[in-house]
DNA sequence: CTGAAAGCGCTTACAG
DNA sequence: CTGAAAGCGCTTACAG
């Protein structure tokens, strides 16, 4: 009865009707809900005539799949699974953009992003464990992965999809995207020494960070490539205070450097600050270039020159990645990103 | 005969063993299937006793029911949809706080968090329809509402659940979140007026936008109420330059203002810099408020004032309010939480 | 190339 | 309180 209600509905166009299934597009069609099945998923199988009329009486009806019948028939989810890192977490990772572009590629391969986030008193792994259980995803991407990630180690057990943002150490080969922060800060001084700078430091901070060591690597590498003398590295945790700190130390060194590059822009915010303190002029007296190009280092004052993570092609590459995996490629690859240098007046000011 | 051998792997606790189904549970509870369901489902219904046998076996087997399944028979997906705003958009919304406070609060209701994208060629209502088509989610979660939402119209029409983070003008009641601007504005003011300070003025946004003229219309209630002279407010665009010129103009005018409340902090950092360029120095020559203390605002030189909206409220509620429609309390209810004023160096300085 | 049928793993009346 | 059965809307071998 309601069936017959709502098919009168569909025919008079009414905008209200109910969803119709697959069993309303055969009727209409006049195949074998099979068939409009192969259609949808296997136009090959199809001959051109029928392919023709079930794509006719579908749009005629606006059928869509519902996605629970797909995914308990099919069994997969149509979802990437990504769980949210804490907020009060101190992480470079500008979401906006990342998400976007994730939910945006995701979209173009038929799936969709669930977030999840860390329930108290769980483990770091349990979301995982608990999402694979029921089938929720058929894939993760996973963020602010640690040099021993757990996550890492459950998944690969597992033999479950998933692609990191992030190198890890793992025995075993796994895929990841990661950026390449070394690439990063050696552009950084290149610039710099073309600039005209020869004494150059780095704030950077404590070792052990897989990030921070990277980032100081590629800068030592480019000073020494630029045959400079040793430079200064400070280390300190993160934070405009810190920052200060820093550049007051190394502002006060003998051959005091000319040029501080620091491996995350509030440090470089409070290197700026020390300077001006002191009645420097940054860009002009003092050279700053910081790293992740926050949103408001376009703002500051002077503009910072800043190293920025292409998170769009980030995104982008998780899911394609990611993609290959379900798809049975098979082809488990990483990518290392080159970051952008984006030079503002706060490394410019005069030619040395 | 994969069965069997299922079940060999479950009975050995072999963490590899392949996921168990509610069938497992059963057998091993010796209960029927529709009885494990009613355990989880509506333990009411259920003896002690069973419900114990039921639980144990789950436990034992770690259980977890298929999302996919459990959707197609209870014909609802677990899935609250929200569309990312394009990155580019200018807006206030600080999305880290936010998705993580939804998908935080959601997973206390059995429901996840489904991310989409706007794609290229759609118009702004596509993407929820083919949603709603698919029964790929149970509600949606709207930002970046617009006076005229055709997307309000679009989930009232259908009937569909769906909670906004933002008013919009809609002759028909609908749930919404937004944030007391004025009240945000006006304790700014109050604060400003303690502080001794006489001559107020704002730098707004144009006139037309719901947020702005919000904004605009609690700093003009509280200059009033502190019996103030009518202040000047000069509207410019969003943007640094942009509250740079807007602060030139101010304080070249006869009486200049000794404080200065902004509608947006961008707008505030070009204040403190136009002051600054005129050796004015912020908080003790100058105090500045800005509105929606980005992530930069504490970081700035001087920290800057601003108005915080709150973030993890906002989504708490919108599930809240969401979850109230899916359990069908059929309560339309509208919630406007108010701001805090972070008081920072900027509009300290020395006391009037 | 097409159709009939089984099955995915649950929920939900309905009997008893 | 419990079980048997139907059904959710698809996909996927398998015949023909």
């Amino acid at each position: 009865l309601l069936k017959r209600f709502n098919e009168t509905l569909q025919e008079t166009g009414n905008p209200f009707a109910m969803r119709s299934t697959i069993r309303d597009v055969s009727r209409r069609a006049g195949v074998s809900v099979g068939t409009v099945s192969n259609a949808f998923n296997a136009p090959e199988r199809v001959s051109e005539d029928t392919l023709g009329r079930v794509m006719e009486a579908a749009r005629q009806l606006r059928y869509r799949p519902s996605r629970a019948a797909r995914s308990l028939a099919g069994r997969r989810s149509f979802l990437i699974g990504y769980r949210l890192p804490t907020p009060d977490t101190w992480g470079s990772l500008t979401l906006d953009a990342f998400l976007h572009s994730m939910a945006a590629d995701a979209s173009r391969h038929d799936l969709e992003v669930m977030l999840f986030a860390a329930r108290p008193g769980e483990t770091i792994t349990d979301g995982y464990e608990d999402l694979i259980r029921r089938e929720a995803v058929d894939g993760f991407v996973l963020s602010d992965t640690n040099y021993d990630d757990a996550r890492v180690e459950l998944l690969l057990d597992r033999g479950f999809p998933f692609v990191s943002f992030g190198r890890a150490a793992s025995t075993r080969p796994f895929a990841w995207v990661d950026v390449d922060g070394a690439a990063g800060t050696a552009a950084a001084v290149r610039h710099l020494v073309e600039r005209g700078h020869r004494r150059l430091a780095m704030v950077a901070w404590p070792e052990g960070s897989e990030v921070g060591d990277d980032r100081v690597r590629g800068f030592l590498r480019a000073v020494e490539e630029a045959a400079l003398p040793d430079p200064p590295v400070v280390r300190v945790e993160n934070g405009v205070d810190e920052g200060r700190a820093a550049a007051a130390e190394l502002l006060d060194l003998p051959g005091a450097p000319t040029a501080i590059v620091t491996v995350q822009d509030s440090l470089a915010f409070g290197v700026m600050s020390e300077a001006r303190r002191r009645g420097m002029e940054v860009g002009a007296d003092l050279a700053v270039v910081g790293f992740d190009d926050v949103s408001f280092s376009a703002l500051a004052e002077p503009p910072l020159s800043s190293v920025r993570q292409p998170f769009e092609e980030i995104g982008r590459l998780l899911v394609e990645m990611l993609v290959e995996q379900l798809e049975g490629a098979g082809s488990i690859r990483s990518e290392l990103v080159r970051p952008e240098l984006v030079v503002r007046e706060s490394s410019l000011g005069r030619q040395r």
